[in-house]
DNA sequence: GGCATCCATGTCTGACTCGCATGGCTTGCA
DNA sequence: TGCAAGCCATGCGAGTCAGACATGGATGCC
């Protein structure tokens, strides 16, 4: 019974200036409207709810039962109105919000957490989430539109398409060192030099992980140790047992009784290290808030 | 801030389907629009909030953090009008609604009961309160707006102005005799013949109560006994001690043991009785409802 | 590479709404 | 009683807007 769809907010809003002042030519002059526009408006509004809602007095209109009945609610839905753009004008300057981020483990070590400390504390009204993962898995997430914004790294070539990319820094390689290695004081390393350690790494396996490089380098490193988390490299690294690759994501943070030391450049290809967002997904601006916090997260770190 | 009015609740349901169905076209198909009205309507409304709603993707669009946001809102709000739409129907039915009936006294001993009674059994949902007053009181009521219907009687000429008038009957008087009375069962009485009762009024001066027709008729009543309620008359008067006058509203519900019996209408100016609306205020539903339950209420009387 | 799907947009037409004016109605006052 | 003032309704013209129709660009699938 619905039928002419035609109704206007605007039509409410008069309905209820005149509601209130008890006049037509009143709530034309507080609106900015010739007495004949409230006139018509009040006419359309009548039509469209097929309830006369004013009598019309010689000394101006009083609500009807029916007129009464819809102030209510008319009153209510441009509050309603106004509450909509209220949030949409917090969420614009990105004061609440919804935020899921993903990242890859060495990202967490100081990149993420150092950006979203930032954003937090310039909006601390956002609701932020973050998801530790594979770059591959959080690409798909992405896609499927399970996270805002995933920081993730390109071992060679591109990762899945999809995305828009937003380089941050090129994560170039370190080797931990015991503090007393011979190396421990060098500026830089060439990673053959290392060819007679031995390794600690994530797997038995140095095709797929960072220790792909020593291949690279010409040689196959003697894998001792394999443990997964860097703190536990770490450990395995100060008590002399080996040594081990750390992305400079991680170097910054590591214990200070071992030496990092970077490998020459040509040794191991740089890592590139991205914001990344769904293809197409216009960043929400909390989403482009923390973009902007990972770009000067991440040139802190690249200094 | 909010310096476009325009906003047309159809965007509010175009981006109600669009967010539901995640497509423009189905969207479309959906509301019987076509794709570019779709495309328009949310292009409108992205533009009134200033706010991108939806990202557009291959093979569909999904809903921003924004969107998201006004897509609670957007849903109460129509949500919010199906129920106006849903109390306005149901008032237009006087299901339910507020009736605030006021009536003289001798009015309420049957008719404004009758009709009250006859309203709720048809609307159970109405709320329905009444107020018992002299005409005059009534009248200021009705145009003031305290009152929806009045129930008042004109003893001679018009009741005051202000009002619409729909006529209910003509109140002939009768006068209410002891059972024994050598004229109980006559058909009708001349007033004349009265002239050496003894009489129960409401006031001791006959000239401002219904006594003033005796006047008219030549004679002085003899008023012995002053009591204002009708049912304290008709104890003095079953108990023999004179007789009164009593309006033909109130003659139907006398008690048995009392002989009423109507007066030549010569005698006494037939007092015409009114269901009144304050002028130019169009009756509510309910109103309606009552003053034609009033209409049937009086029909019924009148035989 | 062709095709299907989806959204954006240029264009035109019909409808709508606004302001301006006028008229009817009532009230208050001289 | 005649007049002025205030209120709302309405006829009229100009500007605006929303809709359909058609087309184009972009993407994904076979």
């Amino acid at each position: 019974m619905s039928d002419s769809h035609g109704l206007q907010v605007s039509w409410l809003r008069v309905f209820s200036a005149v509601a209130r002042l008890g006049s037509f030519t009143a709530a034309a002059r507080e609106l900015g409207y010739t007495q004949s526009a409230v006139s018509r408006q009040v006419c359309a509004l009548e039509g469209e709810t097929g309830a006369r809602l004013f009598d019309r007095l010689p000394r101006g209109v009083r609500l009807t039962e029916q007129g009464r009945s819809l102030l209510g609610h008319a009153e209510a839905v441009l509050d309603r109105l106004d509450a909509a753009r209220r949030d949409l004008e917090a969420l614009r300057e990105a004061a609440v919000g919804r935020l899921r981020v993903g990242a890859f483990a060495t990202a967490n070590a100081a990149l993420v957490p150092a950006a979203v400390s930032a954003l937090r504390a310039r909006h601390p009204g956002l609701d932020v989430t973050t998801r530790e993962g594979l770059s591959a898995r959080l690409a798909a997430a992405l896609a499927a539109g399970d996270l805002d914004v995933a920081v993730l790294s390109a071992v060679s070539g591109e990762p899945p398409g999809g995305l828009d990319l937003r380089p941050l820094l090129d994560d170039a390689m370190f080797v931990a060192l015991p503090r007393t290695h011979r190396f421990a004081d060098r500026p830089r390393v060439r990673l053959a030099d290392l060819a007679g350690e031995e390794w600690i790494a994530g797997r038995r396996d140095p095709e797929d992980t960072l220790m792909a490089a020593a291949l690279h380098a010409g040689f196959r490193p003697r894998i001792r140790f394999v443990v997964a988390e860097w703190i536990a490299k770490q450990g395995f690294v100060a008590a002399g047992l080996g040594v081990t690759l750390v992305p400079a994501l991680a170097a910054g943070v590591a214990r200070p009784d071992l030496a990092v030391v970077p490998l020459h450049p040509d040794d191991v290809p740089p890592r590139a290290v991205y914001a990344a967002t769904a293809r197409g997904i216009t960043p929400s601006p909390a989403a482009a808030a923390f973009l902007a916090a990972l770009r000067d997260s991440a040139a802190v770190l690249r200094r």
